[in-house]
DNA sequence: TTGAAAGCGCTAACAG
DNA sequence: CTGTTAGCGCTTTCAA
């Protein structure tokens, strides 16, 4: 079919070799022949067939992304900043959608097809046991994002940490009656994000009561969608009504804020001053419904996410290294503090913590 | 590294070419060897070499996607569809976001690239006039989605037929002073709403004022997104209030839209007593905030777009067909029209309606 | 510095 | 039905 360095060593005179140590630009061949062999290649306007490349390389320069798919916002802000840092290395990305466990095992499976990627990149979900074996055996790096494993380099938000801030803001601005809607406590997120609340609560010496946290999860979705975030106001709002006065709620998500304040507006609450709303993550649309939120660094969680896989392929043997990064309260005007804009919106990497769970 | 077909092939005590019969269900082997072989790769948990086999059968199995990266979620859902049937058909899905169109050229000359991909599925942007001979050439199917380009598949959406649906469907709840939401006119669906827009203005022997129509598009971008959305619907309020009283606006884009609706919000117009509006697309938030839409089938375009690329390998020379889609009004509150939440909510695809605007 | 040759792991054509 | 033999296009020793 096309051109090949057999067809690019004829034309230059030289031999074949030659021609691939100068596309490759390999320090031992002389400037002229380099050039020679360069131009040949722009006029024949060769292009490296890839997998062949790969083949002889045993290098893919793929990465797979095996992701919840865009089931939240989230993960394509995230996704969008792993994609940019690719395409700066000059990777390839496969996107994996799944939408069932099962089928993160399927992806998982193929992407452990020898030779297929350099490695492999698991967003928000339980690492299954069962892979972790086959995963070390044949050294291919495993990057887990948003979730934990041990035998893995991770990648956290502290959510303990950004709950509290959100709730001490609100605790800050008065509140005393503050609820929670969260999501399935089966998730890291959520169990996290509700402890820092019960520890922000705590610190005020107010006393924590379950009656004011609310989750709604729909089915076999975790809870961290619009509807659930809808359905959990309205509850939060009528059990506000009784004797248990609520008059502001940290939310776990930005989706479901969203939601939230939805149900808000139809249920003729006013938000803020009737209640109060802080969330979480700092999506795209926050901004735009003025939402006071814990801001993620979701786009440089990308870019770190990649380099650190990349990393791993160059250092195969060290231990896995945990990287976290510390959210931000970000205010804005659901919450009743009422900046027209925060500008000092930008999450701050932690420093140095770089903790080294366990030895390989 | 890994087990390869040799071991197989050993263990078995079989030849080579069996083993890779018996792995790809070629018809000739004896279904006791086939067992045989078969239980020998379950046992060694052998996993093919993605790349040898690429090389080897000149399939690459993958196909890329060059996509306006994420600034519209009507991408998302689209590629979800992508993503779902390209699963279901063991093709692995190559994601190129774009921010700028010499990045889609890069990209462009990445698929280009021997082997890589077996074809390239390019969204919503000009397909460059200086890639189209490279890709007959080397015979690498393109389908273009939300675009058009006579000499490759394309995949349209009847933009103004929507927009003439959305608009009608304004007047006839009254509307005679009916405003639009455009975005920049560079665009093809820009175009050909307001195309539609006009139409349908014409057909009730309205008579069409630029004055209310405004286009929003913010710097670089092409003005599909939510804070053109929002500055325009403060502009059409604005000139509402003169002389020229405005009781209706069509947007471009259901983004768009989401924005209108905060900016009405924020200036204490109500939707839709004092503005009905209707936007286009029905992304799922449209959903949520209970927003009158022309739905465009997005999921379904996705997997039919991936399915027109896969029927073009194998069948490269026919002539490049033009698959489009009818979108449907679906009404819920903003239009004012009420239904409590519409299901009719299906597009239906478009039935023979298969140009061929060229022969190759 | 360069050329030649040996694979990378697999598919597919060709005999048997 | 099955084994053998050539490649696929490239990288990478190993000599020269």
């Amino acid at each position: 079919m096309g051109i090949t360095i057999y067809d690019l060593a004829r034309e230059a005179g030289v031999g074949l070799g030659t021609v691939s140590r100068c596309l490759n630009n390999h320090p031992s061949v002389s400037a002229k022949t380099r050039e020679k062999v360069l131009a040949v290649a722009k006029r024949l306007s060769y292009q490296p067939h890839a997998h062949a490349q790969r083949l002889a390389s045993r290098k893919a320069n793929t990465v797979s992304t095996i992701i919840p798919f865009f089931t939240n916002y989230f993960f394509i802000e995230v996704l969008q900043g792993v994609q940019d840092k690719a395409a700066e290395l000059g990777f390839d990305l496969i996107l994996y959608g799944v939408n069932n466990p099962s089928q993160a095992e399927y992806y998982l499976r193929r992407s452990l097809h020898g030779g297929r990627v350099d490695g492999v990149m698991f967003f928000s979900m339980q690492f299954p046991e069962s892979f972790v074996l086959k995963f070390q055996q044949m050294k291919l790096p495993v990057v887990i994002v948003d979730s934990y494993h041990e035998k893995f380099d991770s990648m956290l938000v502290k959510n303990h940490e950004g709950a509290m801030q959100a709730t001490r803001h609100l605790i800050g601005l008065g509140h005393r009656n503050i609820g929670m809607i969260n999501a399935s406590l089966d998730t890291r997120p959520a169990k996290e994000r509700l402890s820092g609340y019960k520890k922000a609560l705590e610190e005020a010496q107010i006393p924590f009561d379950m009656e004011r946290v609310v989750i709604t999860s729909n089915g076999k979705q975790d809870g961290f969608n619009r509807e659930a975030g809808y359905e959990s106001m309205k509850e939060i709002i009528r059990r506000s009504i009784g004797h248990n006065h609520i008059s502001a709620v940290f939310i776990a998500s930005d989706v479901q804020a969203i939601g939230a304040l939805q149900a808000a507006r139809e249920l003729g609450v006013r938000v803020p001053e009737d209640i109060a709303v802080v969330g979480f993550d700092d999506i795209e649309l926050a901004q735009h419904a003025q939402l006071t939120t814990v801001r993620q660094p979701m786009h440089e969680m990308g870019t770190i996410a990649l380099q650190m896989l990349v990393d791993r392929t160059k250092n195969p043997d060290a231990s896995p290294k945990l990287s976290t990064f510390l959210p931000e309260l970000v205010i804005r005007q659901t919450c009743g503090a009422g900046g027209k804009e925060s500008s000092s919106a930008l999450a701050s990497r932690d420093g140095g913590i770089e903790l080294e769970p366990s030895a390989t």
